[in-house]
RNA sequence: GGGCGCUUAGCUCAGUUGGUUUAGAGCGUCUGGUUUACACCCAGAAGGUCGGGGGUUCGAAUCCCUCAGCGCCCA
């Protein structure tokens, strides 16, 4: 055991080892049957052939932490992992690889493309797990699943039959989000607005088609003006009553449009307040044209060029027609001016390609009946947002939401099960087999049948997983004893993609919510607050960041920044300080492993004399432990970090080991030595636990030296979380200690002040000190001389004696002589500055108890303290007043 | 247009329902340190009228209103 340990931490040469081994033992692996409380959590799957980033890296960490703990706890806590095929980005990544090739997916036809696909997939896919695995992930990898693994498209099926079957599910010729670089259409969220962009708003004239006059109307689109069916005035506007009715001239395609009111579309304080209307390509408009039965014209063929009904300007791509369209009118003498136009232009989530409003026929979620519920669910608090705020979000956007599209025109996804048959018939069915066996049934046996080219939105079958992640539709065990699951942790960026519709799917097919709690986390950004992106370079690698400082470096930093409202922005500067205190855990466990021995695994805390820095530490560790507790029960993963890293590091480290180390070498007898060996075993064992959920590593590395530790389990991921019993609180010994330090860090301070050789042994005088704190002192005379380096402590005043004072928050004076060393002056500026400070403190203490309102209408309680605090500043006050005279007199 | 969030030490941030905080932490800065765990260390120090203004209250960094700046979401 006693093999010398290196004096730096070095957490490449543990955290590879460790958890290799830990998936070894299948320490993560959790079966459906047992008596254990559940608690299950499902990886938000990243894409399948993503690379690990820093987001990536966050919810691993926070969703580890989770987990970790509650299996120290006993639970039976299950992580689900699994991947995404993340339908668009992953078609793209094989594209552009086709695209070096100078080849395009038509070129290889659906089937060829499809296995590239596969093939990348197995090449690079699960890659990003093992980057989990790297940074500490402990999810039960026996159970990872992948979108379009086969159980998972087989429930994607079913879900989809059934919704169909339940009238859920319907296809319609509508306007949907489209993207002419990706050819499919997108769903409303798919689409990011770019606000404030700078447009232009271009008018033009209409003459009407019968006598004299012209109505101009404004677009920020002109080719637009191409599949005009109308034009619209506010049916109380004057200027234009009379044209209602009426009809204009196309300019270009020689057509007569009628002119309409509709006080919905427009605002007559805008513009001229006449508006073209271009039903199948606005929304707006879109719903006009049913309004008042428009013919509603698509201009646009799937890749964004103007098709026959544009006329002259077919085969142009839509920016071209824009600026043929405008040269054409100018021609015509129509144009009627332009000015600089702010609009919201929506564009491609994952090309950014502008979108467009396009006409076609799509399948679609009839979202409003499956809102309901989950709406209600939340209203209920069946399921709870955490931070709470998030709550509002979800309800705003619940209570408005459109049916959604689910239809995509790509090739690689969840293949839509509808086929179609003659006379427009269209079956929907599980497999191809029962959709012809439907088939047969009305069209006879030699029906041919074609299967929808589609494949389905990703997020339909993400949106399934908390679910089929169990095995559903099979009635599974796992189901029975995992669903719900306990806690849905992800960004809030995704609450309407993934939140909402697990919600509403869950509800529909298990009739439960799909998770009790939704912790949501914040965004992380760089050290200057600005997103992360390849273009704008500033992405940090966590792989790099775990390769340096270590992965529970990276980890503790994440965590402790966790409770930032919505950015997180990592500095690592941050990193490295962890990465130190990483390295400063190695250091006390050295210290400590050198000092223990096989036997020293007993019991602490009861028989015996115990000492005060025992009874202090142990009580420290018994405070800490419940605080760790209570913050991870509340998703405080900040307050969990910064107290275990307070106590260890401020604690444990810079006191009780400094304060031990005499026993520990034997100055004080065998038994003493004895029960501090216990003391620390017991102390550094504990901390080990609080600390490994968030220090997964360098905990376990500890752990595994600490002698008696394989005797409870064989790892410190299966080891109990602490729970120490009542009686290691000790509050007698918590005051006595918390004096201690108040004497040593007043004398520290003044031989700092005024620079006495850090050798140099100095005297302590203690005047007027309390029976408690002399008795403290007394026992601790090795403590004093170790740590402030006292010499003889006298518990009189050291009349007529030069030296300095500093009066602790209990009015105790103390004094240490530096005849020879001390400025006078010095001293007495500093106690005058003391002075003022505490009078200010007092005056205000002072005040609110003359007070007669603040006296009578306060808590007892907060009055008391008050009281204390008057008492407190009155008694420093006149020890330092005492002390400035007697200064005044020396002066001369 | 509607909604949400942020603004506390040079930097990055804690501060949970108003009163146990005499506003804290880490980093940075300054001073001192070769005490046999650690210089990724130890000891000490400087540094903030809690964005501005108003209000509620015995009491406000904390609640309300308002202004300013920054950011996000939805339409």
């Amino acid at each position: 055991m006693a093999e010398a340990l290196p004096a730096q931490y070095d957490p490449r040469e543990t955290e590879p080892a460790l958890s290799e081994w830990w998936e070894r033992e299948g320490f993560f692996r959790v079966g459906a049957e047992g008596e254990d409380p559940p608690f299950s959590v499902l990886m938000p799957p990243p894409n399948v052939t993503g690379e690990l980033h820093v987001g990536h890296a966050l919810f691993v960490t926070l969703q580890d932490a989770l987990v970790r703990w509650r299996r120290m706890q006993g639970d039976a806590a299950l992580w689900i992992p699994g991947t995404d095929h993340a339908g668009i980005a992953t078609q793209m990544v094989v594209e552009r690889e086709l695209r070096t090739e100078g080849l395009t997916r038509h070129d290889l036809g659906r089937e060829a493309f499809l296995e590239r696909v596969w093939a990348w997939r197995e090449r690079a896919g699960d890659r990003i797990l093992h980057q989990m695995r790297s940074i500490g992930a402990s999810p039960d990898w026996s159970r990872l699943f992948f979108t379009m693994d086969e159980a998972r498209s087989r429930a994607v099926g079913e879900a989809f039959v059934r919704l169909f079957e339940d009238d859920l599910i319907y296809r319609a010729h509508r306007l949907i989000n489209w993207c002419p670089q990706d050819r499919t259409a997108l769903s409303d969220l798919e689409v990011e607005h770019e606000e404030d962009a700078v447009g232009e708003l271009w008018s033009f004239a209409y003459p009407l088609a019968d006598g004299e006059g012209e109505i101009v109307v404004a677009t920020t689109r002109p080719e637009t003006m191409l599949g005009d069916t109308a034009i619209a005035v506010h049916p109380e506007d004057d200027r234009y009553r009379e044209l209602v009715g009426r009809s204009v001239r196309h300019p270009i395609l020689d057509r007569e449009i009628p002119v309409i009111a509709d006080e919905i579309l427009v605002d007559p304080e805008f513009g001229t307040g006449a508006v073209k209307v271009t039903p199948a390509h606005d929304f707006n408009d879109f719903d006009v044209g049913e309004r008042h039965g428009l013919e509603k014209i698509n201009l646009l063929d799937e890749d964004g060029t103007l098709n026959e009904a544009a006329g002259p300007f077919s085969g142009l791509d839509r920016f071209e027609a824009r600026r043929a369209v405008k040269e054409r009118i100018a021609e015509l003498g129509l144009e009627r001016g332009s000015r600089e136009h702010t609009l919201s232009l929506g564009r491609c989530q994952r090309c950014g390609t502008i979108v467009e409003p396009f006409l076609s026929l799509q399948w679609f979620v009839r979202i409003q009946p499956l809102a309901e519920p989950a709406i209600r669910a939340v209203e209920n608090g069946d399921t709870v947002f955490v931070p709470e705020t998030w709550t509002k979000t979800y309800m705003r956007w619940m209570e408005d939401i459109h049916d959604w599209c689910i239809s995509r025109q790509l090739w690689w996804g969840h293949r839509i099960p509808a086929w179609y048959g003659p006379e427009e018939s269209v079956f929907v069915a599980r497999t191809e087999e029962d959709a012809y066996r439907q088939a047969r049934e009305r069209f006879g046996p030699d029906v041919r049948l074609r299967q929808d080219e589609d494949v389905l939105d990703t997020w339909f079958s993400s949106g399934l997983l908390p679910f089929t992640s169990l095995g559903w539709p099979e009635k599974t065990r796992d189901l029975e004893r995992f669903y719900p699951t306990t806690v849905m942790e992800t960004g809030f960026d995704i609450i309407f993609f993934w939140v909402a519709r697990m919600m509403m799917m869950g509800l529909h097919f298990m009739g439960r919510v799909p998770f009790r709690t939704v912790f949501l986390h914040a965004m992380v950004r760089d050290e200057k607050g600005e997103k992360m992106s390849k273009t704008r370079g500033n992405v940090i690698d966590p792989l790099d960041v775990s390769e340096e400082y270590g992965a529970d470096a990276l980890r503790f930093t994440l965590l402790s920044m966790a409770a930032q409202g919505r950015d997180i922005k990592l500095s690592l500067d941050r990193v490295a300080g962890n990465r130190a205190f990483a390295n400063k855990i190695w250091n006390i466990a050295r210290f400590a492993l050198s000092h223990l021995e096989e036997d020293t695994s007993g019991e602490v805390g009861d028989g015996g004399q115990a000492e005060l820095m025992d009874r202090w530490i142990l009580s420290r560790a018994a405070r800490v432990s419940r605080e760790t507790s209570e913050a991870l029960e509340r998703f405080r993963f900040q307050d969990a970090a910064s107290g275990v890293y307070a106590f260890i590091w401020g604690e444990l480290a810079d006191w009780y080991l400094e304060m031990v180390k005499p026993r520990l070498y034997g100055d004080a007898g065998e038994e003493s030595q004895a029960r501090a060996r216990e003391t620390l075993r017991t102390v550094l064992d504990t901390a080990m636990r609080l600390l490994h959920p968030m220090m997964p590593f360098v905990t376990e590395e500890i752990w595994q030296r600490l002698p008696g530790s394989g005797s409870e389990a064989p790892a410190l991921a299966v080891a109990a979380w602490p729970e120490p019993p009542d009686h290691w609180i000790d509050e007698e010994a918590e005051a006595a200690v918390a004096e201690l330090q108040g004497v040593i860090g007043a004398v520290r301070a003044l031989r700092a002040e005024y620079g006495v050789d850090p050798g140099q042994r100095v005297a302590l005088h203690l005047a007027d000190a309390p029976s408690s704190l002399r008795e403290t002192l007394r026992t601790s005379e090795r403590t004093l001389s170790d740590l402030a380096r006292v010499e003889r402590i006298e518990f009189a005043p050291a009349d007529g004696r030069i030296g300095a004072t500093e009066v602790l928050p209990s009015g105790v004076e103390v004094f240490v002589p530096l005849e020879g060393v001390l400025d006078l002056d010095q001293e007495r500026e500093r106690l005058r500055k003391e002075m003022a400070r505490v009078e200010n403190l007092l005056r205000g203490t002072e005040g609110k108890l003359g007070n007669t309102s603040f006296v009578e209408r306060a808590p007892a309680e907060v009055v008391e303290r008050e009281r204390e605090k008057r008492d407190s500043f009155r008694d420093q006050r006149e020890v330092l007043d005492r002390k400035i005279r007697v200064l005044e007199g020396s002066r001369e």
